[in-house]
DNA sequence: GTGGTCTAGACCACG
DNA sequence: GTGGTCTAGACCACT
C-alpha cells in the first residue's frame, strides 16, 4: 500500500503522506477504512514510528484522516473529493505553467499547439 | 541582473543558476559577455561568497560559463540554444506530465481539450 | 440520555462525565435515580465496559453518584446543588478570564462593555 | 523570554508555542526580530532541539515566524496584528461560552448583570 | 553556524 | 492495543 524509497530526495515523511492521498484518490482507500497503524507501517517499511507518525500527523492536519482515541486511524469521509480536487488543481497548473514558459521561450504558438494536440 | 527571494525554499545558488539561465535565454546575457566576479555579486545579493561560487561551480559543470583566470568569468559560446533546448524540453514535460496526470485523475478529454484550448 | 463523539479530543470518559453532571443539572436525573449499569451503558455506546467505569468512579469520588452493592448505582441526594455551584463557579471564572484577556489585549474599555452588554 | 513548567500537563512545545505567540503580542517581539536558534533554546530550556524544532515549525506553519536557511529564523511581518486578532477572537468567545453557561444554568439576568458590570 | 530529517528508544493517557 | 510526546543522539543541505 506504501513503499518508500531510500535514494529517493523526497522525505520518507512525504513519501508516504503522497502515497496515502494517491490511494484514497486511486479509491484503494475509501473514507471510514482503517489504515495501518503508526507502529504497524513503521515496522513493515522498517522505519521508525516517528517518521510514520509525523507523516499521519500532517494527513490529519489536511483533514485526509482522523484518529479515534485508542482505535486507530480512518480515512475521513470528505477525504476522496478533497484530495481529487487538490491534484486536479496541481495538475492544471503545471500545465499552464508549461505552456507559460514555452511562449516565453519564443515557441511558436502552432507547434505550441500541435503539442498539445498530440496528448489529448 | 539576479534578484534573490530569502524566503524561498529554494536554495540561493540555485536561484542564482536558474537566473543567469534565464538571463541567457531571453538575451541579456550574450555569449562572450562578462558576468559578475565572485565576490562582486556576493556583495550586491548581501550573501556569502561562498554561495555564488556554488552557483558559478554548477554553471561552469553544465557549460553554461567559463571562468579565465585573472580575466573574469564569461557565457560560454554555445550556451544560449543549449539552454533554450533545455527549457524547452523541461516545459513539454511539465505539460505531459500534467496531462497525464489529467487523465489519470478521470477528468474527461472533452474538459481536458477546452482547458488545453484556453491556454494557446 | 449519554451520546459520545469518537471525534471529539475530550476522552470518552470525560464526556461521560460531562453528561452525567449535566442530566443532574438540568434536571433529568433526580436524586435517588438510577442510572445505567456499567456494562448496559457501555453496550448502548458500543465502547469498553473499562471506559464506562473509569467514568463512574469518577463521578463516584465526586459524590455525585453512589453504587449500592447488588442493588445498582443512584444518584446521590446532595448531587444537584453541588453541580449547579460547580457549573457556576466555572462559567463565572470563564467570563472573569475572558475580560482580563481582552484587557492585557488593550481593547477599549467601551468595546468590551457593548460586547457584554450585547450578551445579556 | 520563555520559561517551561515542567509539572504542566501541557506539552513543552505547546508552552514554546503560546509563549512565542505572547511575547509578539506583548511587544517583546517585533517583526523582523530574530528569535533563539532551535540548538540555543533547547539549550536555555534544558530540553532536546526536537522538541523546539517541532513548536517552530507549528509557528512557521501558522505564519508566527519565518525562517531563511542558513540563517535563522524570524517574526514575519504580518504576526503581531494577526496574533492580537486571534486572541480577541478567543478571548471573546470565552466570554461568551460563560455568558451562555450562566444562562443556561438559570442564574438571573440580574446577577449576570452585576458580575459584567463589577469585571469592567 | 542554521534548520530539516531521521533513528531508536522511552513513558504516558486512552480504550 | 492505539496515538502523543519526549529524549539523545545522528547526518544532511544550505549559508
Amino acid at each position: 500500500m506504501v513503499r518508500i524509497d531510500g535514494r529517493s530526495s523526497q522525505p520518507i515523511y512525504e513519501q508516504i503522506i503522497n502515497q496515502m492521498k494517491q490511494n484514497v484518490i486511486a479509491g484503494y482507500l475509501k473514507p471510514g477504512d482503517m489504515i495501518p497503524s503508526v507502529r504497524r507501517l513503521a515496522l513493515d517499511l522498517s522505519i521508525t514510528p516517528g517518521t510514520v507518525a509525523k507523516a499521519y500527523q500532517e494527513l490529519e492536519r489536511q483533514h485526509v484522516i482522523e484518529t479515534l482515541r485508542g482505535k486507530g486511524t480512518f480515512i475521513t469521509a470528505g477525504a476522496s473529493p478533497l484530495l481529487a480536487e487538490q491534484k486536479k488543481e496541481e495538475a492544471v497548473s503545471k500545465v499552464r505553467d508549461g505552456v507559460r514558459q514555452l511562449k516565453e521561450l519564443g515557441v511558436a504558438d502552432g507547434e505550441i499547439r500541435s503539442l498539445l494536440n498530440s496528448l489529448i
